[in-house]
DNA sequence: TGTACATCAGTGAACGCGCGTTCACTGATGTAC
DNA sequence: TGTACATCAGTGAACGCGCGTTCACTGATGTAC
C-alpha cells in the first residue's frame, strides 16, 4: 500500500470559531471535502483525509457529524442541490429546445467539472440496499434527491413537446429516458476515456431520446 | 467500522494442487473473488477477503498474482470476456430488429444479475488516470478492453440499418449511443432503485437510439 | 466595572481493526539415479 | 524397484499503515453577578 499522506507540519492550532456559530465548521468541513474530491482525484473520502484537509483533527468533525457516512450524505445533498442551481441558471432565459439543450449541456458540464463530486452523487450512497441503518424514512427521503434536478429536465422536455418541437407523448417518460442517456454518457465518458466518442454524442442522445423534430 | 468477518474456524489446510497446475489456483482465486462479488455485495475486493474465500491464506496470492490491482484486472477481463460471449448467445439465430433487441436485453440481464461484479467492470479500474504504475502499452491494452462487447452491437445496428429497419447511417456512432444508453439505464438502476423507472424505459432507450423505423 | 465561572469548540492520546505485503519456512509431490 | 533429493504450492508470523471511533481534557469565550 502506497503511504497515503504525510502529516502537516504542527502549525498554531486553528483559531476557534466562535460559540454560537457551531455551523461554521460544518460548512467548512463540506467544503473541505469538496476540495479533496476536486484537487486529489484518487484520494478517499475518509473522515481523516477530510479532517486533515478542513485543518482539524479527526475527533472535531464528531460535532458535526454522527459519522463518516453522515459527512458523505451531506456532500451528496449539497451536489444535488448545487446542481439543481446549475440547470436552473443555465435555463434562464430560454425556451423550448434551447432551453432543454442548455439544461442538458449544464448536466454534463457539471459532471466534467467535478468528476469525483459526480461518481459520489451516483456512488451508491442513496442505494437502499447499501445503508442498513437507514430507516424507512431516511430511505424515501433518499429516494427523493434527485426529485428536483430531473423535475428540471421534465418541464423542459414537456414544454419542448407542448410548442411542437418534439413528438414526445410522455415527458416524465422521455425525461427519465434524456437523464438516462446524460448520465450514461457522464459516466462512460469517466470510466473510458479513451474510448473514440463521437463528437456528436451528446446531441444525438438528447436529440433521439428527447424525439426532436427533424 | 462495523467489524467486517470473523475469521473462518481452522480447519485442515486445503489439499495442494499437484505441481504442474499452477493455473488451478489462479482460476480458483479469480472463481472466489466472483463469489465474494455476488454474495456478499457490500464487500470489498480486497486480496485478504478473496484469500479467504477461497479458502487459502493472504500471501498465497501472491504465486498467482503480483498484487491486489493484479486480481482487479484479471477479474474484469474475465467479465467482459463472459459478456462477449452472452451476448453472442443472445443474438445467436437472430437477425434484425429482433438480434439488436435481444443483445440489448442480454446486456441488461447481464449488469442486473451481476450487479457487482458490472459495478467493478466500469469502476475506472481501466481509467488511465487512475492507475498510476501503468505502461502505455498497458494503458492502450486496457482500453481496448470493452471493443469485442462493443463490436458485436456494432454489426447488429450495422445489420439493422442495412436491411431497413433502421435509419441509422453511422452504425458505429449510433452503437455508441445504445451502448450509453444501456450503461446509464444498467448503472442508475442500480443507484437508485426506488426511481419509478418507467417499465418500457429499456424499449424506449434502444428504439429511439438505434433510429429504429416505425 | 470587575471577576468568577459555566459553556462548549476543538485537542491529543489511545483503542482495535483489517489491510497489503514481506519473509523464512514446511512438507507433499514428482523425478533422477 | 527403492530411495535420495530438488521443486515449489501453500503456510504462519510479522511489519507498518491509515482507518473510524472513544475518551478525558483544555482553555478561550461569553455571561451572571
Amino acid at each position: 500500500m502506497e503511504p497515503n499522506h504525510t502529516m502537516e507540519p504542527k502549525t498554531t492550532p486553528r483559531p476557534r470559531n466562535p460559540r454560537g456559530t457551531g455551523d461554521r465548521l460544518r460548512d467548512e468541513i463540506l467544503i473541505a471535502a469538496e476540495e479533496l474530491l476536486r484537487d486529489m482525484p484518487g484520494e478517499a473520502l475518509t473522515l481523516r483525509a477530510v479532517a486533515r484537509a478542513a485543518g482539524i483533527t479527526a475527533p472535531s468533525i464528531y460535532r458535526h457529524f454522527i459519522d463518516r457516512e453522515a459527512i458523505i450524505r451531506a456532500v451528496v445533498d449539497r451536489a444535488f442541490d448545487e446542481l439543481e442551481r446549475t440547470l436552473d441558471l443555465s435555463a434562464a432565459g430560454l425556451r423550448g429546445g434551447d432551453r432543454l439543450s442548455a439544461i442538458c449541456a449544464a448536466y454534463l458540464a457539471f459532471a466534467t467539472d467535478r468528476p469525483q463530486r459526480y461518481r459520489v452523487m451516483f456512488g451508491g450512497v442513496w442505494n437502499a440496499a447499501e445503508s442498513d441503518g437507514a430507516s424507512v424514512g431516511d430511505l424515501q427521503e433518499r429516494a427523493q434527491i434527485g426529485q428536483r434536478p430531473f423535475l428540471i429536465l421534465v418541464e423542459a422536455v414537456r414544454e419542448v413537446a407542448a410548442i411542437g418541437e418534439s413528438n414526445s407523448t410522455d415527458p416524465v417518460a422521455d425525461a427519465a429516458a434524456v437523464w438516462v442517456g446524460l448520465h450514461g454518457i457522464a459516466s462512460l465518458r469517466q470510466t473510458t476515456p479513451l474510448f473514440p466518442w463521437p463528437s456528436d454524442i451528446e446531441k444525438r442522445l438528447v436529440h433521439n431520446l428527447a424525439l426532436l423534430r427533424d
